[in-house]
DNA sequence: CTTGACTCTCCCGCAACGTGAGACCGCAAG
DNA sequence: CTTGCGGTCTCACGTTGCGGGAGAGTCAAG
Protein backbone atom coordinates (compact mmCIF):
# COMPACT_ATOMS: atom_id res chain seq x y z
CA UNK A 1 0.00 0.00 0.00
CA UNK A 2 1.27 3.42 -0.93
CA UNK A 3 1.84 6.01 1.08
CA UNK A 4 -1.73 7.61 -0.34
CA UNK A 5 -3.92 5.07 -0.04
CA UNK A 6 -2.69 4.75 3.87
CA UNK A 7 -3.34 8.15 4.63
CA UNK A 8 -6.74 7.87 3.24
CA UNK A 9 -7.56 4.49 5.10
CA UNK A 10 -5.79 5.46 8.07
CA UNK A 11 -7.47 9.14 7.96
CA UNK A 12 -4.46 11.22 8.78
CA UNK A 13 -2.62 13.53 5.68
CA UNK A 14 0.59 12.46 3.98
CA UNK A 15 3.05 14.98 5.55
CA UNK A 16 2.33 12.64 9.31
CA UNK A 17 3.11 9.46 7.78
CA UNK A 18 6.25 11.03 6.70
CA UNK A 19 6.82 12.48 10.19
CA UNK A 20 6.25 9.22 12.21
CA UNK A 21 8.56 7.43 9.90
CA UNK A 22 11.27 10.55 10.32
CA UNK A 23 11.01 10.06 14.11
CA UNK A 24 10.31 6.16 14.04
CA UNK A 25 7.24 6.14 15.46
CA UNK A 26 5.78 4.40 12.55
CA UNK A 27 7.85 3.00 10.01
CA UNK A 28 6.72 1.74 6.78
CA UNK A 29 6.99 -2.15 6.31
CA UNK A 30 8.96 -1.81 3.36
CA UNK A 31 10.79 1.59 1.90
CA UNK A 32 12.38 0.92 -1.54
CA UNK A 33 15.61 1.67 -1.54
CA UNK A 34 15.99 3.02 -5.12
CA UNK A 35 12.69 5.22 -5.77
CA UNK A 36 12.34 5.67 -1.73
CA UNK A 37 8.71 5.06 -2.00
CA UNK A 38 7.35 4.00 1.29
CA UNK A 39 5.11 0.74 1.79
CA UNK A 40 2.88 0.19 4.48
CA UNK A 41 1.13 -2.93 5.44
CA UNK A 42 -2.77 -3.43 6.37
CA UNK A 43 -1.57 -4.49 9.70
CA UNK A 44 -0.21 -1.08 10.47
CA UNK A 45 -3.33 0.06 10.19
CA UNK A 46 -3.91 -1.17 14.09
CA UNK A 47 -0.40 0.31 14.85
CA UNK A 48 -1.77 3.44 13.37
CA UNK A 49 -5.11 3.33 14.87
CA UNK A 50 -3.93 3.12 18.57
CA UNK A 51 -1.36 5.50 17.78
CA UNK A 52 -4.00 7.94 16.74
CA UNK A 53 -6.23 6.93 19.83
CA UNK A 54 -3.44 7.69 22.15
CA UNK A 55 -2.47 11.10 20.51
CA UNK A 56 -6.62 11.65 20.70
CA UNK A 57 -6.36 11.62 24.76
CA UNK A 58 -3.51 13.66 24.65
CA UNK A 59 -0.33 11.75 24.71
CA UNK A 60 2.44 13.59 22.94
CA UNK A 61 4.17 11.19 20.27
CA UNK A 62 7.08 10.21 22.47
CA UNK A 63 5.03 9.03 25.04
CA UNK A 64 2.63 7.52 22.36
CA UNK A 65 5.95 5.13 21.37
CA UNK A 66 7.06 4.12 24.35
CA UNK A 67 3.02 3.07 25.17
CA UNK A 68 2.94 1.09 21.34
CA UNK A 69 6.37 -0.73 22.25
CA UNK A 70 4.90 -1.83 25.67
CA UNK A 71 7.94 -0.46 27.31
CA UNK A 72 5.14 1.29 30.19
CA UNK A 73 2.17 0.38 31.27
CA UNK A 74 -0.95 1.49 29.61
CA UNK A 75 -3.38 1.54 32.19
CA UNK A 76 -1.20 3.29 34.90
CA UNK A 77 -0.27 5.90 31.86
CA UNK A 78 -3.92 6.15 31.00
CA UNK A 79 -4.75 7.03 34.85
CA UNK A 80 -1.64 9.55 35.23
CA UNK A 81 -2.67 11.29 31.57
CA UNK A 82 -6.58 11.33 33.60
CA UNK A 83 -4.68 14.02 36.14
CA UNK A 84 -3.14 15.50 33.45
CA UNK A 85 -5.99 16.36 31.54
CA UNK A 86 -8.06 16.87 35.13
CA UNK A 87 -5.36 19.49 35.88
CA UNK A 88 -5.36 20.95 32.58
CA UNK A 89 -8.87 21.54 32.74
CA UNK A 90 -8.62 23.11 36.26
CA UNK A 91 -6.45 25.51 34.98
CA UNK A 92 -8.47 26.79 32.18
CA UNK A 93 -11.35 26.76 34.89
CA UNK A 94 -9.43 29.19 36.83
CA UNK A 95 -8.28 31.42 33.84
CA UNK A 96 -12.10 31.51 33.04
CA UNK A 97 -12.95 32.65 36.43
CA UNK A 98 -10.38 35.30 35.93
CA UNK A 99 -11.20 36.41 32.76
CA UNK A 100 -14.73 37.09 33.89
CA UNK A 101 -13.89 39.26 37.75
CA UNK A 102 -12.11 41.25 34.83
CA UNK A 103 -15.63 41.80 32.62
CA UNK A 104 -17.42 42.46 35.65
CA UNK A 105 -15.13 45.15 36.76
CA UNK A 106 -15.21 46.74 33.36
CA UNK A 107 -18.79 46.29 33.24
CA UNK A 108 -18.97 48.13 36.74
CA UNK A 109 -17.24 51.48 34.98
CA UNK A 110 -14.50 51.49 37.52
CA UNK A 111 -11.38 52.80 36.93
CA UNK A 112 -9.59 50.24 34.87
CA UNK A 113 -6.90 48.14 36.70
CA UNK A 114 -5.36 45.69 35.50
CA UNK A 115 -5.44 42.49 38.02
CA UNK A 116 -3.04 39.08 37.32
CA UNK A 117 -2.20 36.23 39.62
CA UNK A 118 1.43 35.65 39.85
CA UNK A 119 3.72 33.72 42.95
CA UNK A 120 5.77 35.68 44.68
CA UNK A 121 9.13 34.40 46.30
CA UNK A 122 10.24 34.95 50.06
CA UNK A 123 11.81 37.57 51.05
CA UNK A 124 14.66 38.77 53.07
CA UNK A 125 13.63 42.34 54.26
CA UNK A 126 14.41 45.13 57.12
CA UNK A 127 11.57 45.52 58.57
CA UNK A 128 10.79 48.88 60.30
CA UNK A 129 7.51 48.74 62.84
CA UNK A 130 7.40 51.76 65.19
CA UNK A 131 4.05 53.28 66.44
CA UNK A 132 6.30 55.96 67.87
CA UNK A 133 6.71 57.38 64.64
CA UNK A 134 2.94 56.92 63.53
CA UNK A 135 1.30 60.57 64.27
CA UNK A 136 -2.57 60.71 63.54
CA UNK A 137 -4.31 63.04 61.49
CA UNK A 138 -6.84 65.96 62.09
CA UNK A 139 -9.48 63.78 59.76
CA UNK A 140 -8.89 60.77 61.37
CA UNK A 141 -5.92 59.00 59.38
CA UNK A 142 -2.88 58.23 60.21
CA UNK A 143 0.54 59.63 59.13
CA UNK A 144 3.65 57.69 58.47
CA UNK A 145 6.05 60.62 56.99
CA UNK A 146 8.29 59.74 59.91
CA UNK A 147 8.24 56.30 59.35
CA UNK A 148 9.83 57.55 55.56
CA UNK A 149 12.19 59.34 57.09
CA UNK A 150 13.25 57.13 59.54
CA UNK A 151 13.79 54.19 56.62
CA UNK A 152 15.82 56.55 54.70
CA UNK A 153 18.22 57.53 56.99
CA UNK A 154 18.80 54.23 58.00
CA UNK A 155 19.58 53.24 54.56
CA UNK A 156 22.70 54.55 52.46
CA UNK A 157 21.58 56.50 49.19
CA UNK A 158 23.51 53.90 47.53
CA UNK A 159 21.99 50.95 49.30
CA UNK A 160 18.23 51.74 48.26
CA UNK A 161 16.30 49.44 45.82
CA UNK A 162 12.88 49.57 44.58
CA UNK A 163 10.70 47.53 46.24
CA UNK A 164 9.74 49.00 49.15
CA UNK A 165 7.22 47.29 50.31
CA UNK A 166 4.14 48.89 52.92
CA UNK A 167 1.56 46.14 54.80
CA UNK A 168 -1.12 47.26 57.61
CA UNK A 169 -1.01 45.29 60.26
CA UNK A 170 -4.67 44.60 61.87
CA UNK A 171 -4.22 43.78 65.00
CA UNK A 172 -6.96 42.99 67.31
CA UNK A 173 -4.97 44.78 69.86
CA UNK A 174 -5.48 48.46 68.58
CA UNK A 175 -8.15 50.29 67.07
CA UNK A 176 -6.60 51.60 64.19
CA UNK A 177 -4.25 49.21 61.69
CA UNK A 178 -0.39 49.01 62.35
CA UNK A 179 1.87 49.88 59.85
CA UNK A 180 4.58 48.38 58.61
CA UNK A 181 7.34 49.57 56.20
CA UNK A 182 10.34 47.11 54.69
CA UNK A 183 12.91 47.62 52.33
CA UNK A 184 15.00 44.83 50.62
CA UNK A 185 17.72 43.54 51.95
CA UNK A 186 20.66 42.18 49.69
CA UNK A 187 22.25 38.81 50.49
CA UNK A 188 24.24 39.07 53.52
CA UNK A 189 23.86 42.54 54.20
CA UNK A 190 24.04 44.34 57.35
CA UNK A 191 20.48 45.52 58.88
CA UNK A 192 20.88 49.25 59.41
CA UNK A 193 20.46 50.40 63.15
CA UNK A 194 16.91 51.09 64.06
CA UNK A 195 15.58 47.96 61.50
CA UNK A 196 15.01 44.62 62.64
CA UNK A 197 15.89 41.79 59.88
CA UNK A 198 12.39 39.79 58.60
CA UNK A 199 11.24 36.72 56.22
CA UNK A 200 8.54 37.93 54.31
CA UNK A 201 6.82 34.58 53.54
CA UNK A 202 6.08 33.21 49.83
CA UNK A 203 2.84 33.84 48.55
CA UNK A 204 1.96 30.85 46.01
CA UNK A 205 -1.04 33.23 44.63
CA UNK A 206 -1.30 36.80 44.79
CA UNK A 207 -2.94 38.82 43.37
CA UNK A 208 -1.32 41.84 41.90
CA UNK A 209 -2.63 45.59 40.50
CA UNK A 210 -0.56 48.22 39.13
CA UNK A 211 -1.55 51.96 40.32
CA UNK A 212 0.33 54.97 39.66
CA UNK A 213 0.11 57.83 41.88
CA UNK A 214 0.80 59.03 45.73
CA UNK A 215 0.29 55.70 48.33
CA UNK A 216 -2.43 57.46 49.84
CA UNK A 217 -4.60 59.56 47.42
CA UNK A 218 -8.41 58.55 46.48
CA UNK A 219 -6.82 56.42 43.47
CA UNK A 220 -5.40 54.47 45.65
CA UNK A 221 -8.66 54.06 47.84
CA UNK A 222 -10.41 52.83 44.16
CA UNK A 223 -7.35 50.38 43.91
CA UNK A 224 -7.75 49.13 47.68
CA UNK A 225 -11.50 48.49 46.52
CA UNK A 226 -10.97 46.85 43.17
CA UNK A 227 -8.54 44.45 44.19
CA UNK A 228 -10.54 43.91 47.45
CA UNK A 229 -13.54 43.33 44.60
CA UNK A 230 -11.64 41.60 42.68
CA UNK A 231 -11.10 38.66 45.28
CA UNK A 232 -14.38 38.30 46.41
CA UNK A 233 -16.04 37.71 43.14
CA UNK A 234 -13.79 35.65 41.97
CA UNK A 235 -11.30 34.05 44.22
CA UNK A 236 -11.31 33.23 47.89
CA UNK A 237 -9.07 36.03 49.14
CA UNK A 238 -6.73 34.33 52.34
CA UNK A 239 -6.74 36.01 55.99
CA UNK A 240 -3.63 38.12 54.78
CA UNK A 241 -3.33 41.64 54.73
CA UNK A 242 -2.33 43.59 51.11
CA UNK A 243 1.23 44.39 50.39
CA UNK A 244 1.94 47.83 49.13
CA UNK A 245 4.93 47.67 47.00
CA UNK A 246 6.65 50.94 45.78
CA UNK A 247 8.03 50.12 42.50
CA UNK A 248 10.04 53.81 41.56
CA UNK A 249 8.93 57.47 40.89
CA UNK A 250 6.68 57.72 38.03
CA UNK A 251 5.65 61.07 37.26
CA UNK A 252 6.29 64.69 37.48
CA UNK A 253 5.93 65.56 41.17
CA UNK A 254 7.89 64.16 43.60
CA UNK A 255 5.44 62.11 45.48
CA UNK A 256 3.91 59.88 42.45
CA UNK A 257 4.93 56.51 42.18
CA UNK A 258 4.27 53.29 40.98
CA UNK A 259 2.87 51.46 43.09
CA UNK A 260 1.66 47.39 43.43
CA UNK A 261 -1.17 45.88 45.23
CA UNK A 262 -0.70 42.19 46.21
CA UNK A 263 -3.69 40.34 48.00
CA UNK A 264 -2.75 36.81 48.87
CA UNK A 265 -5.45 34.52 47.42
CA UNK A 266 -6.08 30.75 47.19
CA UNK B 1 15.99 50.91 34.95
CA UNK B 2 18.06 48.26 33.76
CA UNK B 3 16.52 44.99 32.27
CA UNK B 4 17.20 42.57 35.26
CA UNK B 5 15.71 45.12 38.16
CA UNK B 6 12.73 45.57 35.57
CA UNK B 7 12.12 42.14 35.41
CA UNK B 8 12.14 40.99 38.57
CA UNK B 9 9.77 43.97 39.49
CA UNK B 10 7.48 42.74 36.58
CA UNK B 11 7.96 39.39 37.70
CA UNK B 12 9.05 37.99 34.49
CA UNK B 13 12.38 36.90 32.98
CA UNK B 14 15.14 38.98 31.28
CA UNK B 15 14.37 36.50 28.47
CA UNK B 16 10.99 37.24 28.08
CA UNK B 17 11.84 40.97 28.17
CA UNK B 18 14.21 41.00 25.37
CA UNK B 19 11.56 38.79 23.30
CA UNK B 20 9.02 41.89 23.96
CA UNK B 21 11.51 43.84 22.63
CA UNK B 22 12.37 41.61 19.71
CA UNK B 23 8.49 41.26 18.37
CA UNK B 24 8.08 45.22 19.05
CA UNK B 25 5.75 44.40 21.67
CA UNK B 26 7.37 46.12 24.45
CA UNK B 27 10.12 48.21 23.66
CA UNK B 28 12.23 49.85 26.56
CA UNK B 29 12.04 53.70 26.98
CA UNK B 30 15.80 54.19 25.79
CA UNK B 31 18.37 51.76 24.14
CA UNK B 32 21.87 53.11 24.72
CA UNK B 33 22.98 52.97 21.01
CA UNK B 34 26.73 52.01 22.02
CA UNK B 35 26.20 49.60 24.52
CA UNK B 36 22.28 47.83 23.23
CA UNK B 37 21.96 48.08 27.15
CA UNK B 38 17.77 48.27 27.80
CA UNK B 39 16.35 50.97 30.02
CA UNK B 40 12.97 50.78 31.01
CA UNK B 41 11.12 53.87 32.74
CA UNK B 42 8.74 53.24 36.24
CA UNK B 43 5.51 53.91 33.94
CA UNK B 44 6.29 51.14 31.87
CA UNK B 45 5.26 48.59 34.35
CA UNK B 46 1.95 48.98 33.95
CA UNK B 47 2.40 48.24 30.20
CA UNK B 48 3.83 45.24 31.17
CA UNK B 49 1.29 44.77 33.90
CA UNK B 50 -1.67 44.68 31.44
CA UNK B 51 -0.25 42.17 29.00
CA UNK B 52 0.78 40.09 31.33
CA UNK B 53 -3.36 40.26 32.44
CA UNK B 54 -4.12 39.69 28.61
CA UNK B 55 -1.54 36.50 28.34
CA UNK B 56 -2.65 35.84 31.92
CA UNK B 57 -6.27 34.96 30.71
CA UNK B 58 -4.90 33.19 27.18
CA UNK B 59 -4.43 35.86 24.56
CA UNK B 60 -1.64 34.88 22.18
CA UNK B 61 1.18 37.73 21.92
CA UNK B 62 -0.02 38.96 18.44
CA UNK B 63 -3.48 39.61 20.12
CA UNK B 64 -2.38 41.64 23.15
CA UNK B 65 -0.17 44.12 20.85
CA UNK B 66 -3.25 45.10 19.17
CA UNK B 67 -5.26 45.14 22.43
CA UNK B 68 -2.71 47.34 24.37
CA UNK B 69 -2.49 49.65 21.50
CA UNK B 70 -6.28 50.17 21.66
CA UNK B 71 -6.76 49.09 18.20
CA UNK B 72 -9.62 46.74 19.08
CA UNK B 73 -12.31 47.02 21.61
CA UNK B 74 -11.28 45.39 24.51
CA UNK B 75 -14.43 44.69 26.34
CA UNK B 76 -15.32 42.45 22.91
CA UNK B 77 -11.99 40.61 22.87
CA UNK B 78 -12.49 39.49 26.26
CA UNK B 79 -16.04 38.14 25.65
CA UNK B 80 -14.76 36.28 22.60
CA UNK B 81 -11.65 34.83 24.82
CA UNK B 82 -14.26 33.45 27.04
CA UNK B 83 -15.79 31.75 24.08
CA UNK B 84 -12.43 30.44 23.27
CA UNK B 85 -11.72 29.19 27.05
CA UNK B 86 -15.43 27.49 27.34
CA UNK B 87 -14.92 25.75 23.82
CA UNK B 88 -11.07 24.73 25.12
CA UNK B 89 -12.78 23.41 27.94
CA UNK B 90 -14.93 21.47 26.48
CA UNK B 91 -12.71 19.74 23.91
CA UNK B 92 -10.52 18.67 27.25
CA UNK B 93 -13.72 17.35 28.80
CA UNK B 94 -14.50 15.19 25.99
CA UNK B 95 -11.21 14.28 26.07
CA UNK B 96 -11.15 13.35 29.49
CA UNK B 97 -15.03 11.58 28.39
CA UNK B 98 -13.15 9.10 26.13
CA UNK B 99 -10.32 8.52 27.96
CA UNK B 100 -13.14 7.28 30.92
CA UNK B 101 -14.35 5.23 28.44
CA UNK B 102 -11.18 3.60 27.26
CA UNK B 103 -10.49 2.74 30.71
CA UNK B 104 -13.53 1.35 31.69
CA UNK B 105 -13.34 -1.06 29.18
CA UNK B 106 -9.91 -2.50 30.15
CA UNK B 107 -11.31 -2.69 32.91
CA UNK B 108 -13.85 -4.62 32.02
CA UNK B 109 -11.32 -7.08 30.57
CA UNK B 110 -12.38 -7.33 27.20
CA UNK B 111 -9.90 -7.67 24.14
CA UNK B 112 -8.53 -4.60 23.83
CA UNK B 113 -9.57 -2.58 21.23
CA UNK B 114 -8.41 1.29 20.52
CA UNK B 115 -11.24 3.50 19.70
CA UNK B 116 -10.98 6.98 18.53
CA UNK B 117 -13.18 9.68 16.70
CA UNK B 118 -12.44 11.05 13.42
CA UNK B 119 -14.44 12.63 11.27
CA UNK B 120 -15.40 10.99 7.74
CA UNK B 121 -16.39 13.11 4.73
CA UNK B 122 -19.34 12.26 2.49
CA UNK B 123 -18.22 9.44 -0.18
CA UNK B 124 -19.20 8.77 -3.59
CA UNK B 125 -20.17 5.03 -3.59
CA UNK B 126 -21.60 2.15 -6.03
CA UNK B 127 -24.01 0.30 -3.72
CA UNK B 128 -25.58 -3.14 -4.05
CA UNK B 129 -28.77 -4.13 -2.18
CA UNK B 130 -30.34 -7.21 -3.57
CA UNK B 131 -32.29 -9.30 -1.32
CA UNK B 132 -32.59 -12.23 -3.77
CA UNK B 133 -28.50 -12.40 -3.10
CA UNK B 134 -29.00 -12.76 0.53
CA UNK B 135 -29.60 -16.51 1.76
CA UNK B 136 -30.30 -17.71 5.22
CA UNK B 137 -28.03 -20.16 7.02
CA UNK B 138 -28.94 -23.10 8.98
CA UNK B 139 -28.21 -21.56 12.43
CA UNK B 140 -30.24 -18.29 11.57
CA UNK B 141 -27.67 -15.85 10.13
CA UNK B 142 -28.02 -14.43 6.62
CA UNK B 143 -25.21 -15.52 4.29
CA UNK B 144 -24.00 -12.30 1.93
CA UNK B 145 -21.27 -14.68 -0.22
CA UNK B 146 -23.09 -14.37 -3.40
CA UNK B 147 -23.46 -10.41 -2.81
CA UNK B 148 -19.44 -10.38 -2.85
CA UNK B 149 -19.71 -12.25 -5.77
CA UNK B 150 -21.69 -9.95 -7.70
CA UNK B 151 -19.56 -6.89 -6.46
CA UNK B 152 -16.37 -8.30 -7.71
CA UNK B 153 -18.12 -9.79 -10.87
CA UNK B 154 -19.53 -5.95 -11.91
CA UNK B 155 -16.25 -3.90 -10.43
CA UNK B 156 -12.97 -4.95 -12.88
CA UNK B 157 -10.13 -6.25 -11.51
CA UNK B 158 -7.67 -2.65 -12.10
CA UNK B 159 -10.80 -0.77 -10.76
CA UNK B 160 -10.76 -2.40 -7.53
CA UNK B 161 -9.92 -0.75 -4.16
CA UNK B 162 -9.66 -0.78 -0.31
CA UNK B 163 -12.85 0.69 1.62
CA UNK B 164 -15.28 -1.55 0.49
CA UNK B 165 -18.07 -0.85 2.76
CA UNK B 166 -20.92 -2.74 4.54
CA UNK B 167 -23.85 -1.71 6.16
CA UNK B 168 -26.67 -3.74 8.13
CA UNK B 169 -29.66 -1.76 7.57
CA UNK B 170 -32.15 -2.31 10.77
CA UNK B 171 -35.68 -1.65 8.27
CA UNK B 172 -39.00 -2.14 10.60
CA UNK B 173 -40.39 -4.22 7.37
CA UNK B 174 -38.25 -7.47 7.63
CA UNK B 175 -37.92 -9.60 10.64
CA UNK B 176 -34.14 -9.38 9.82
CA UNK B 177 -31.56 -6.44 8.97
CA UNK B 178 -30.65 -5.79 5.32
CA UNK B 179 -27.13 -5.68 4.22
CA UNK B 180 -26.32 -3.10 1.89
CA UNK B 181 -22.58 -3.45 0.44
CA UNK B 182 -20.54 -0.45 -0.96
CA UNK B 183 -17.60 0.56 -3.07
CA UNK B 184 -15.83 3.39 -3.79
CA UNK B 185 -16.43 5.11 -7.13
CA UNK B 186 -13.46 7.05 -8.49
CA UNK B 187 -14.75 10.74 -9.75
CA UNK B 188 -16.43 10.44 -13.12
CA UNK B 189 -16.29 6.62 -13.41
CA UNK B 190 -19.19 5.01 -14.39
CA UNK B 191 -21.58 2.73 -12.40
CA UNK B 192 -21.27 -0.86 -13.02
CA UNK B 193 -24.13 -3.19 -13.98
CA UNK B 194 -25.76 -3.83 -11.47
CA UNK B 195 -25.65 -1.43 -8.88
CA UNK B 196 -26.70 1.87 -8.33
CA UNK B 197 -24.40 5.58 -7.43
CA UNK B 198 -25.10 6.92 -3.99
CA UNK B 199 -23.91 9.14 -1.77
CA UNK B 200 -22.77 8.18 1.77
CA UNK B 201 -23.39 10.73 3.81
CA UNK B 202 -20.69 12.51 6.20
CA UNK B 203 -20.62 11.29 9.66
CA UNK B 204 -18.98 14.44 11.77
CA UNK B 205 -18.14 12.58 14.81
CA UNK B 206 -17.26 8.80 14.14
CA UNK B 207 -16.64 5.95 16.98
CA UNK B 208 -13.73 4.33 14.91
CA UNK B 209 -12.68 0.29 16.12
CA UNK B 210 -10.52 -1.14 13.96
CA UNK B 211 -10.13 -4.95 14.16
CA UNK B 212 -8.36 -8.24 12.63
CA UNK B 213 -10.61 -11.15 11.14
CA UNK B 214 -13.28 -12.70 9.00
CA UNK B 215 -15.72 -9.95 8.64
CA UNK B 216 -18.65 -12.22 10.92
CA UNK B 217 -16.00 -14.52 13.24
CA UNK B 218 -16.93 -14.51 16.78
CA UNK B 219 -13.90 -11.62 17.28
CA UNK B 220 -16.02 -9.51 14.95
CA UNK B 221 -19.33 -9.93 17.28
CA UNK B 222 -17.35 -9.01 20.26
CA UNK B 223 -16.26 -5.60 18.18
CA UNK B 224 -19.89 -4.46 17.77
CA UNK B 225 -20.30 -5.17 21.27
CA UNK B 226 -17.30 -2.75 22.22
CA UNK B 227 -18.05 -0.17 20.31
CA UNK B 228 -21.79 0.19 21.28
CA UNK B 229 -20.33 -0.76 24.54
CA UNK B 230 -18.18 2.20 24.26
CA UNK B 231 -21.30 4.26 22.52
CA UNK B 232 -23.30 4.25 25.37
CA UNK B 233 -21.08 4.47 27.88
CA UNK B 234 -19.40 7.89 27.17
CA UNK B 235 -21.07 9.59 23.89
CA UNK B 236 -24.94 9.53 22.53
CA UNK B 237 -24.52 7.43 20.05
CA UNK B 238 -27.10 8.59 16.76
CA UNK B 239 -29.51 6.33 15.13
CA UNK B 240 -27.12 5.56 12.76
CA UNK B 241 -26.37 1.97 11.32
CA UNK B 242 -22.93 0.90 11.55
CA UNK B 243 -20.30 0.99 8.70
CA UNK B 244 -18.36 -2.40 8.38
CA UNK B 245 -15.13 -0.94 5.92
CA UNK B 246 -12.60 -3.59 4.29
CA UNK B 247 -9.54 -2.22 4.21
CA UNK B 248 -7.62 -4.66 2.69
CA UNK B 249 -6.07 -8.42 3.02
CA UNK B 250 -4.23 -8.72 6.32
CA UNK B 251 -3.01 -12.19 7.54
CA UNK B 252 -2.03 -16.02 6.12
CA UNK B 253 -5.71 -17.34 5.44
CA UNK B 254 -7.63 -16.28 2.58
CA UNK B 255 -10.49 -14.58 4.18
CA UNK B 256 -8.68 -12.42 7.29
CA UNK B 257 -9.14 -8.47 6.46
CA UNK B 258 -8.22 -5.64 8.05
CA UNK B 259 -12.28 -3.94 8.85
CA UNK B 260 -12.84 -0.99 10.76
CA UNK B 261 -15.84 -0.16 12.23
CA UNK B 262 -17.60 3.00 12.53
CA UNK B 263 -19.99 3.92 14.70
CA UNK B 264 -21.58 7.96 14.81
CA UNK B 265 -21.90 9.63 17.78
CA UNK B 266 -22.31 12.64 18.55
C1' DC C 1 43.01 48.21 37.96
C1' DT C 2 40.61 44.30 38.79
C1' DT C 3 36.93 41.63 39.81
C1' DG C 4 32.38 40.00 39.73
C1' DA C 5 27.78 40.92 38.49
C1' DC C 6 25.10 42.34 34.51
C1' DT C 7 24.13 42.73 29.91
C1' DC C 8 24.59 42.24 24.93
C1' DT C 9 23.91 39.54 20.39
C1' DC C 10 23.50 35.44 17.94
C1' DC C 11 21.69 30.80 17.43
C1' DC C 12 19.79 26.20 18.58
C1' DG C 13 15.90 23.75 20.66
C1' DC C 14 11.00 22.54 21.90
C1' DA C 15 5.97 19.81 19.39
C1' DA C 16 3.74 18.31 15.62
C1' DC C 17 3.30 18.91 11.80
C1' DG C 18 1.77 22.63 7.31
C1' DT C 19 3.40 24.42 3.20
C1' DG C 20 5.80 25.07 -0.57
C1' DA C 21 10.04 24.18 -4.14
C1' DG C 22 12.15 21.35 -7.26
C1' DA C 23 12.90 16.72 -8.76
C1' DC C 24 11.71 11.91 -9.52
C1' DC C 25 8.42 7.64 -10.35
C1' DG C 26 4.76 4.97 -12.41
C1' DC C 27 0.92 3.99 -15.19
C1' DA C 28 -2.23 4.86 -19.10
C1' DA C 29 -3.20 7.08 -23.56
C1' DG C 30 -1.76 8.87 -28.06
C1' DC D 1 7.88 5.29 -27.54
C1' DT D 2 6.85 9.40 -25.77
C1' DT D 3 4.00 12.43 -23.26
C1' DG D 4 1.16 13.46 -19.73
C1' DC D 5 -0.43 13.69 -15.17
C1' DG D 6 -0.87 12.46 -10.66
C1' DG D 7 1.61 10.56 -6.86
C1' DT D 8 5.87 10.63 -4.32
C1' DC D 9 10.45 11.94 -2.86
C1' DT D 10 13.75 15.06 -0.15
C1' DC D 11 15.07 19.31 1.72
C1' DA D 12 14.02 23.36 4.38
C1' DC D 13 11.55 27.05 6.47
C1' DG D 14 7.41 28.67 9.47
C1' DT D 15 4.53 28.22 13.45
C1' DT D 16 4.34 29.89 19.49
C1' DG D 17 6.75 31.77 23.38
C1' DC D 18 10.20 31.71 25.14
C1' DG D 19 14.75 28.67 27.67
C1' DG D 20 19.54 27.87 27.57
C1' DG D 21 24.21 28.50 26.32
C1' DA D 22 28.45 30.63 23.97
C1' DG D 23 31.38 34.37 23.65
C1' DA D 24 32.00 39.13 24.25
C1' DG D 25 31.26 43.66 26.10
C1' DT D 26 29.68 47.08 30.28
C1' DC D 27 29.29 48.90 34.82
C1' DA D 28 30.04 49.96 39.55
C1' DA D 29 32.54 48.81 43.84
C1' DG D 30 36.87 47.76 46.26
Amino acid sequence: MKIGEFARLGGVSIRTLRHYDEIALLKPERTDPESGYRHYGAAQLLTLRRLLALRDVGFCLEQCQVLIQGRVDLQTALLAQRLEIQNHIQVQTERLARLDAWVSQKGAHMTQFDIYIQTIPTLRMASLRDLKLVKRTPEGGQDITAMWEALWAAVPNSKRETGTTLIWHDSGDSEYPEPELLHPLPEGASVPAPLIARELPEIARAAKLSYRGHYADQGMTDAFAAIHHFGEDSLHPAREAVRQVFKGAAGDADNIFLIELQLPVS
